[in-house]
DNA sequence: GCGTGATCATAA
DNA sequence: TTATGATCACGC
């Protein structure tokens, strides 16, 4: 079951703000679709979900979920304190120098225009299909949000452009990082800074630090009208 | 393999 | 306990 994509704004927020309270089962019943027991084999079942139930039509497309309204969709999973249990992912890294020209252009910048967040309960002491869906905030970064995007961005492409991405470390990035993004260690694919052709290495991904999350899904600047 | 959806699992 | 590095599933 899929359901239509959202003609408007206001329409994706009623279905996304009808969602806050109910049960992950709950939403799993409308859609007529069961709940894993374990998400081991499930990593991205509830994004998926979701993306279902609101309409998201970009599927596995680089795109916004939302093509017409330019809104990216993100679940967060949220611990018993009220923080992101997990980081974010937020797109591939593209090993390209072209690509990688300049932050307006970005794939980064793109995919974080404009977010739709829907935290929901992810403590492992609550059964899956138990665990509650919150309240959506809708997103765009804030002045300081982008300058410290941007400037880790910038850092860590510098790198890769300089050829050195394999001396890039997760711990670098005060909100975003690169992780491995791959089926396995074993995964390779085609680094362009490498004045070798055909060079070889690990794909990775853009990834926001909880800490960063946790400021959006607590802060001031979410609205639900305009 | 690529890009989407992410979380797992263990080292520190 | 937390964060880094690794991994799971799917459509094409």
């Amino acid at each position: 079951m899929q359901n239509l994509a959202p003609t408007n704004k206001q329409e994706l927020m009623e279905r996304a703000n009808s969602l806050a309270g109910m049960t992950i089962q709950q939403l799993a019943n409308k859609m007529n679709i069961d709940v894993p027991e374990s998400l081991v084999h499930a990593k991205g079942w509830f994004g998926t979900l979701l993306e279902q139930y609101l309409g998201a039509e970009a599927a596995s497309a680089p795109k916004p979920d939302f093509i017409n309204l330019d809104i990216e969709l993100k679940t967060i999973p949220i611990d018993e304190n009220g923080k992101p249990k997990e980081s974010t992912y937020i797109c591939v890294a593209q090993l390209d120098p072209i690509a990688l020209s300049s932050w307006e252009n970005s794939l980064v910048h793109h995919k974080l225009a404009h977010v739709l967040w829907i935290p929901f309960e992810a403590s492992k002491t609550i059964p899956i299909a138990l665990r509650r869906i919150g309240t959506p905030v809708l997103w765009k970064p804030d002045t300081r949000q982008k300058k410290q995007l941007k400037e880790d961005w910038q850092e860590l492409c510098d790198m890769i452009v300089l050829g050195e991405v394999d001396k890039i470390s997760a711990s670098m990035g005060t909100c975003l990082q690169i992780r491995p993004k791959a089926a396995n260690a074993a995964s390779l694919t085609i680094d362009k800074n490498q004045s070798e052709a055909n060079s070889l290495t690990l794909p990775r991904g853009f990834y926001l630090r909880p800490s960063f999350t946790h400021s959006i899904v607590t802060s001031n600047n979410k609205y639900s009208h305009e």
